[in-house]
DNA sequence: GAGTGGTCTAGACCACACT
DNA sequence: GTGTGGTCTAGACCACTCG
């Protein structure tokens, strides 16, 4: 009934058995709202301590797969909660692939600049950086624009990127990721509507005063360096900017 | 050196600890990327296993309160990346406390309303639920109208919540938290850019086709369940709307 | 009372980073 | 080698739900 934990492989039990659930949902074989088996049941089955089929559990409630109610048992989540998780992020070029769009990019501009004082707070940059890299690009969803997007990275000491190396990757973030083994993580962002301004507007093809998406953001890896800061104009013909929030007091 | 667990407290002691930390890094003692004690030396200080110890931390990698590093140490996190996930989330009274506005605002109803469909799928209930509380407020900052919110709650079976009661404690999210012990924890949303319909801009007091944020949001509490659907219309003249996204996949 | 998830223990062994 | 975090076990008792 459910697939066995492959004990030659190398992989953490936890984590297969996150991938066995995941399957099983994805799959649809396991509904929304659908009661899956009990923890003990888990044990019996997979032939593992409570501890790892709970830590397995709560990974997936953080994924947004299953909740978990005290008393009654463990439940499937509703499918748009799982959707919306996994295309949350800032990563255009995976976001429109997960929506089955082309996405695609002009750019306009690469340049080595002057720190200014805002991008300098931004990237937590210390007194001793001058320059970072600047990349102006127009964004793409099936051949229709979608947004402007101005980046600020910060590289290696003496590293850069050239527009040729871009064009080839195709995605800035696999190019960061293969050079430098930066792994976007965390993005922090502010958005605000907003008229579109008259250089706004002509880079959109919108009308001046149209309404505009305006986001911050700071993009950090995965070792909690921060890697960009970017700002993005998007039109509202767009598909809606999506994000998920870990918040809360304790 | 560390405060020590209350045994007494009924409070779970991976919650008690978690306390403890966030304590220590809010107050500055430990400082961001300074190393904290180690698992082993946790559980000699605090006298709980080791796995008790690691729960906490985990836990609190989660809020960005703490890095590990394999082989090295558990760090602090760089303060900006807290005091972002701090602001972030859509608690609107806390969220103005913190820049030092006035929050206030205009409850234009409340009622008990049958669900509709896509309230329903939002709130993640079943067939037997037929009926939902929706509030629709008017948020100031500074006494200055912000944005439109239109909420709808989950609440215990039977359980109500008056406007008297709102008033009182001037934020829903404070009396839930009082009331059921409701914790706001996790939010996904969509926004978009639109411009003003003229029943949206009649309440923000703004001209027809001004731009305006529409936010879609679900809010989950600690325990993952689902608390409130809610729809915001926000105009361009309010602080920018922030948000913390987590990727990486598995 | 039986069954569920929630918390916790006191160990064990492994992978990785330092020196 | 020593010390760190990462994974895992086999139990225990508690809080909650439901018949």
């Amino acid at each position: 009934m459910i697939s066995d934990i492959d004990r030659f492989d190398e992989t953490p039990k936890f984590l297969q058995i996150v991938k066995i659930i995941t399957t099983k949902i994805d799959e649809e074989v396991w509904l929304p709202h659908e009661m899956i088996p009990t923890e003990r049941a888990f044990c019996e089955e997979l032939n593992v301590s409570r501890t790892t089929i709970r830590r397995a559990i709560e990974k997936l409630s953080d994924m947004f797969y299953l909740y978990r109610v005290q008393g009654k048992g463990t439940f499937v989540c509703p499918k748009e909660l799982r959707e919306f998780r996994k295309t949350s992020g800032m990563g255009f070029r995976e976001h429109a692939l997960k929506r089955g769009q082309v996405p695609s990019q002009k750019i306009l501009s690469l340049e080595y600049v002057p720190l200014t004082a805002k991008v300098r707070t931004r990237l937590c940059l210390g007194e001793t950086e001058t320059r970072v890299h600047k990349f102006v690009r127009l964004f793409y969803l099936d051949a229709k624009l979608d947004s402007l997007n101005t980046s600020y990275l910060v590289l290696p000491e003496g590293e850069t990127i050239t527009v040729d190396e871009l064009e080839e990757t195709g995605s800035l973030y696999s190019l960061l990721r293969k050079k430098y083994h930066y792994i976007p993580y965390i993005t922090c962002q502010e958005s605000t509507a907003m008229k579109a301004s008259e250089k706004v507007a002509s880079y959109l093809e919108l009308e001046v005063g149209y309404p505009v998406t305006y986001i911050e953001g700071v993009v950090w890896t995965l070792e909690h360096k921060v890697m960009e800061y970017v700002e993005i104009y998007r039109g509202d013909r767009t598909i809606p900017h999506q994000s998920m929030n870990v918040g809360g007091s304790l």
